[in-house]
RNA sequence: GCUCUUGUAGUUCAAUGGAUAGAAUGUCGGCUUGCGGAGCCGAUGAUCCAGGUUCGAAUCCUGGCAAGAGCACCA
């Protein structure tokens, strides 16, 4: 990676001239008038020996020069005092021709890492509503990020099929509602607008847990398994797939195990087993209730243990909403005193995504008040039938628009969630990549028909500013991977695509008999590679024709 | 009440303490019957308020204001 190697360059420099110390940055800089990478180095260092800026940076500038690789251009100083540099046409050049590669972009930055990474969590008996959507995107596409950098993944999921949500929606269905995310709405009201109903949900509850009766039993079953087949559907509309599937109902019991031989760790309140979160800074939770059921918090424990158990992976990534932060941290807490979870429980990294919230207000899924995953994707292909009519391509655009959509800013900020305006087919979309994608392989279709065949060979002297954004791919997925952060590749790849578009319209590509339309298609194959793999890296589809 | 998170064009989002705060959408105006118009070009328009730190602040600190989330037997 270029800038990788031009920082260590500069940090040589920097030594000679007894720098040492400081951190500074070396970055892209947002007009290339300023070249390919630009250093602050000076700038840094001027603060602490009070030197002039530019002056210190013309030192360190001759530093530089005086072993200077030959793929640098120039070394210029400009505005107070940064150190820009611009690389060789022949570097960008061969850089161009690499972008084409299967590997480019990859790096080995997490080798050896064997990382398990939980996300999506849908609830059976529970709709899958669109904050698991959210989930899924966020977690799929840092999966694949983590993969591009060499680690070693697998993919769990943990689902919660035993609890008071369950039981609410086994009455429902015993009062013959069929749909279990039905059922559970109206389980959910009845237990908290009618007695009588409480006290038969928590009867149900414990019935499940026990097994004890035949007709509860066979209700739960039978709705758990539909329940799973559904999330199995929509699983391969999304393209996601997961290697373990954990549930409460095996983590429940294995984390009340491990409260019992950790009574040091936890106290006893009120009749239920908590953990006091005051002593490391956090609040109070029940792991245990008063009725001797593991809450949601002992089956968390177990899913730490449980997770251990089934690979033995080294470092753990949680993906969820950003409303189970704090929650997060007194579980992680209590496993990090429980000893053989300890060292697992300090390398877990949460990654707290943000609520989707509709212009009314917060989504609830207590009333039934949602939108599902399901009915999402639905309506999204219902406004695209008109352009699509082939089934698949109609899954793979819509499933672009949702989840470009979602991936795009930041995760763990709140994403205001208007049908009309979020899912956008043009401009900043995922359908908009995919169509770029698109041209560009029409294009080189277009050429095999002519007979021209792309060359690494030009005719040009300046360098395309597409040829600039395809050089900082790698820098982007680096990025993106180690803050566990899709939405820098999300903005990437618009910009790459932006420009191809522009860069399109310009002047024909495909002409024959000229040099530079040979040069023109194999910068295009670079792109439409760059744009496939940043589109994969988002976990969307790349279909080359649409 | 306490804790945490977030306030950027009309709207939805970008911007490791750096150079002229970028996009998309909206509105207005253009794009020669020509490689795919889900496209391209142009115009318009923004850092919640008040202090502070520094060569430099949307970014860091303090205090307001506003929104969201969490805080004992739900998940």
């Amino acid at each position: 990676m270029v800038g990788h190697n031009l920082r260590k360059i500069i940090e040589e420099s920097l030594k000679k001239l007894s720098l040492e110390g400081d951190s500074f940055s070396v970055e892209v800089p947002h007009d290339p008038a300023h070249g390919d990478y630009a250093t602050n180095a000076a700038l840094v260092y001027a603060k602490n020996t009070g030197k002039n800026p530019r002056q210190l940076a013309e030192e360190i500038k001759g530093e530089i020069e005086n072993n200077k690789p030959e793929w640098v251009q120039e070394v210029t100083i400009a505005g107070p005092g940064f150190i820009n540099f611009t690389l060789t046409r022949e570097h960008i050049q061969k850089n161009t021709k690499s972008a084409g590669n299967e590997d480019y972009g990859k790096n080995t930055s997490l080798e050896r890492q064997k990382i398990l990474i939980e996300y999506t969590d849908p609830n059976p008996f529970k709709e899958f509503h669109i904050g698991h959507l959210m989930s899924n995107s966020i977690g799929e596409s840092v999966s694949r990020l983590l993969v591009f950098s060499g680690a070693e993944i697998k993919r769990a999921n943990f689902q919660g099929d035993v609890g008071m949500h369950v039981a609410m929606a086994v009455w429902g269905m015993k009062k013959g509602e069929t749909d279990s995310g039905k059922a559970y709405a109206k389980g959910a009201t009845a237990f908290k607008e009618d007695i009588q109903a409480q006290t038969e949900i928590k009867e149900i509850n414990k019935k499940i847990y026990e097994e004890s009766d035949p007709e509860i039993t066979k209700i739960y079953k039978k709705g758990r398994k539909e329940s799973l087949a559904r999330f199995e559907e929509i699983y391969k509309r999304l393209g996601t797939r997961f290697d373990f599937y954990i549930f409460e109902s095996e983590t429940g019991p294995l984390g009340v195990e491990l409260i019992k031989k950790n009574p040091n760790v936890f106290e006893e309140s009120d009749g239920a087993t908590i953990y006091k979160g005051e002593k490391v800074g956090l609040h109070t939770r029940v792991f245990i209730n008063s009725e001797g059921f593991p809450t949601y918090e002992a089956k968390d424990l177990g899913n730490f243990k449980r997770k251990t158990e089934i690979w033995d992976p080294t470092e753990l990534v949680v993906v969820t909403g950003n409303e189970i932060t704090d929650y997060f941290k007194v579980v992680r807490a209590a496993a990090s005193e429980i000893p053989e979870l300890a060292s697992i429980a300090d390398k877990t990294k949460h990654i707290p995504h943000g609520m989707l919230r509709l212009p009314g207000g917060k989504m609830s899924s207590r009333t039934g008040d949602v939108i599902t995953g399901e009915s999402l994707l639905n309506d999204v292909g219902e406004t695209l039938k008109e352009k699509i009519t082939d089934g698949t391509l109609l899954n793979q655009v819509s499933v672009s628009a949702i989840k470009y959509s979602m991936l795009k800013q930041e995760a763990g900020k709140d994403i205001i969630f208007d049908f009309e305006k979020s899912l956008s087919f043009t401009g900043d979309s995922g359908p908009y990549l995919q169509y770029t994608h698109a041209r560009c392989n029409s294009l080189l279709h277009k050429a095999q028909e002519e007979g021209i065949t792309p060359s690494d060979e030009t005719p040009l002297t300046e360098t395309l500013p597409l040829e600039r954004a395809l050089l900082h791919f790698p820098e982007e997925v680096m990025k993106a991977t180690h803050e566990y952060s899709p939405h820098y590749i999300a903005t990437y790849l618009h910009n790459l695509a932006s420009l191809f578009n522009t860069f399109y319209a310009e002047a024909p590509i495909v002409e024959k008999d000229n040099l530079a339309s040979a040069y023109k298609l194999f910068v295009t194959q670079s792109v439409k590679e760059t744009l496939k793999k940043g589109l994969f890296l988002l976990g969307i589809e790349a279909p080359d024709k649409m």
